[in-house]
DNA sequence: ATTATCTATAGATCTATAGATAATGC
DNA sequence: ATTATCTATAGATCTATAGATAATGC
């Protein structure tokens, strides 16, 4: 049943591959993180993307408007479950609020961290600053805003005052954004030691 | 003499400017780094360099080989005076370690945040990755390896293992250069107080 | 004569659409 | 008949070169 076996509906495709088990749009979304994230957006054409999906580049116009759509639901994609559990975390006040931002900062950095792409790269990228990936930045502000709520439940942050606080706030959340390029410089380490000790980084950084 | 005047030698430009007082390599050089940062280096054509700098496109060409020269140019040109300032601080055995890592941290974020331009930005493009950019890589790993040895001459760090001076090093230097993306998220904060800010937390990272 | 610029354009893309084709399903 | 794909291509770029032009300098 569904995604199993290999569809045979429709004409068959110029390059034969083994069948990956993804849907055709998956396949495009995973092909579009590769090379977004190494090569950039901009620089990445929709033949490439199509190509790499293992369909020609017209093809790829029967399940996506284009490649800024690609984009938009990769950033989605990335911060939505580290915007759950967040939540989780705000709403759970048995557990003391240091202790939580530490495993909020935990599980970002292995999400951003531990993907087959670095999917964390593409928030860095120029584009996406853009009015058009306005959904992603609704979603990465109230995570952003769980951050700092939990640094304000501190003892230490609930002390600053609040231009103080923004400033750790930001600190925090662009240590925790920036990690790709921690990560990038050495790929070898292993993500799930690298993710405590970012977690650990990150609390002194915010004064805890 | 010399630049000051506005040369007359050579066919008039088609749209004329009041006169900057820079060369035009300079203007082309300026004009690069504004859109560079802003529209990313893939999305920026000659022509928007070109016109951004007061001449036609073909114009730029009498100057610079393309769009390349100009960004590995621009991306040396940010990363020289914090080297420069590296070495001195590195010869100066009569300040204790720590207060060079201090000082180093509070100038890089002085020289990436404080100019006309976000030039920080620069690195964080995709592009920069390649080997067309060696010799940015190169001049880049020496500041690296300087943040390294101050980190290694303090206290805290000549008791670390060499992974671990490693991963500090890269937690130092990863706040560091993803500065700008904090500088980004508010860009009125006055810079000389978030630079020391930042220092401060660079070492606190450090575990100083 | 030298120089800095211009206009024009060839050649190489890249995107997105139009229309054909080769499967399955009824 | 429906569907997924293909091939072909129009239109819109973008880069980099060729050659003309409009200044100053000698």
């Amino acid at each position: 049943m569904g995604t199993g076996g290999g569809r045979k509906v429709g004409r068959p495709r110029a390059a034969q591959r083994p069948d990956s088990g993804l849907t055709p749009r998956a396949e495009l979304l995973d092909a579009a993180a590769e090379l977004f994230t190494t090569r950039g957006y901009a620089a990445t054409t929709t033949r490439a993307v199509a190509e790499r999906a293992g369909m020609r580049q017209a093809s790829m116009y029967h399940y996506v408007s284009g490649k800024e759509e690609l984009l938009a639901e990769l950033l989605e994609s990335t911060v939505t479950p580290s915007l759950t559990f967040a939540r989780e975390l705000l709403a759970d006040d048995a557990t003391p609020a240091g202790a939580r931002l530490w495993e909020l900062c935990r599980t970002d950095v292995e999400l951003l961290c531990g993907g087959p792409h670095n999917l964390g790269g593409l928030y860095l990228l120029p584009e996406v600053r853009t009015e058009r990936f306005a959904g992603f930045h609704a979603v990465r502000a109230e995570l952003k805003d769980a951050y700092r709520q939990l640094l304000a439940a501190t003892a230490a942050g609930g002390a600053l005052a609040k231009s103080e606080l923004d400033l750790r706030t930001d600190l925090l959340f662009g240590l925790i954004e920036g990690v790709i390029l921690v990560h990038r410089s050495d790929p070898e380490r292993p993500v799930s030691a690298f993710a405590e000790a970012t977690a650990d980084a990150a609390l002194r950084i915010a004064g805890i």
